[in-house]
DNA sequence: TATGACATGTAACTAGTTACATGATTCA
DNA sequence: TGAATCATGTAACTAGTTACATGTCATA
């Protein structure tokens, strides 16, 4: 029932697994399905990082193998330490603000192409934009949300999503408008 | 003149560097500035890693050794082959979206912790967005932006993580009464 | 019987973090 | 002379990526 001791702040995908494992046991196969669907606009992780650390939790105790399918199939189930250290870090830990933005790492170097150049760039993530913000109102259409936690919490992110496109798309097609 | 072969698409410090370094010559330290002040936003690196990673471009002949200062202090500048680089990688390498949003990622799983734990913590995303709204205006006014290329596209970075800030706490105020 | 989806794993690498270590110069 | 800032570097680690490797099961 107590915690494993952890003062690293990090290791988000180990709390990714941890709180998709909460929902239901699922083999690394499920979970790598999930991180390229659904998770993939949040958290990336690739298959091979992602049984590696499945790996480690199991070590450490916070999830566990609890059904064994054919073709290997391994379905972990998450322990009770795991759910303190979810709980943990859902609500302890604040949440670590390293930036990282290619994209818009590249407007500021901007200066060093041609006008016409900068400008396709811009004009280009306003349509990768638009294309995202089609994308997610259709996904958002096709779902038959609810009102239990995994229904209000998911269309939370979506709605972020949606948010953050428009944004994009309505701040590049203004910065395209700027190059002179 | 002619451009350094490099079939990754990553290493964007590299081409952070690149891209400050055209701007000026400066040294490793002066950089590290940089990117604790304005760059922090777009992205992020440390002490450490900066110095390894001159060590890389100077021996890769993307920039050199411009001039040497008291204690120690070696001034970068970029060459024409570093200069070659930039521009290849803002033009015609495509920027990658992978996505990590630990913030973002928590809000998936707040269905674990009781819901005044998870309206606290929707609360204090839009409290830290109110900030640095804040602080990007006030920013803004104290620049004296002119039209050059470093103001024209600073200006856009800036304007962006203004639309981004707005967007973030309008939507956590708005998640926040979406919990029951 | 062959294809594709299911399913797990490892090796070698690059990128990024934390902590330590050292020394020079300025200025109160 | 002591503290702050300037300035560079290295060692040990964790996180993440790419590529390879292997084998199972369903079904057309």
């Amino acid at each position: 029932m107590s915690r494993v001791e952890c003062q690293d702040e990090g290791m988000s995908l180990r709390h990714a697994i941890l709180g998709l494992l909460e929902e239901h046991p699922m083999s690394g196969y499920d979970l790598l399905k999930r991180f390229e669907q659904a998770m993939s606009n949040v958290w990336a992780a690739t298959q091979s990082q992602l049984y590696g650390e499945l790996g480690k939790l199991e070590a450490a105790g916070l999830i566990r193998v609890h059904a064994e399918g054919p073709r290997g199939r391994k379905e972990y189930e998450i322990t009770d330490a795991g759910r303190a250290e979810l709980r943990h870090w859902l609500v302890d830990v604040e949440p670590n603000r390293v930036t990282r933005n290619e994209a818009l790492l590249r407007v500021y170097f901007l200066g060093a192409v041609a006008p016409e150049r900068a400008r396709e760039y811009l004009e280009s993530l306003g349509d990768t934009a638009r294309r995202r913000e089609g994308r997610l109102e259709d996904l958002d259409a096709s779902i038959d949300w609810g009102d239990d936690d995994a229904s209000v919490y998911g269309r939370m992110v979506l709605e972020w999503g949606k948010r953050f496109s428009v944004m994009q798309r309505e701040w590049a097609e203004w910065a395209a408008g700027q190059v002179k």
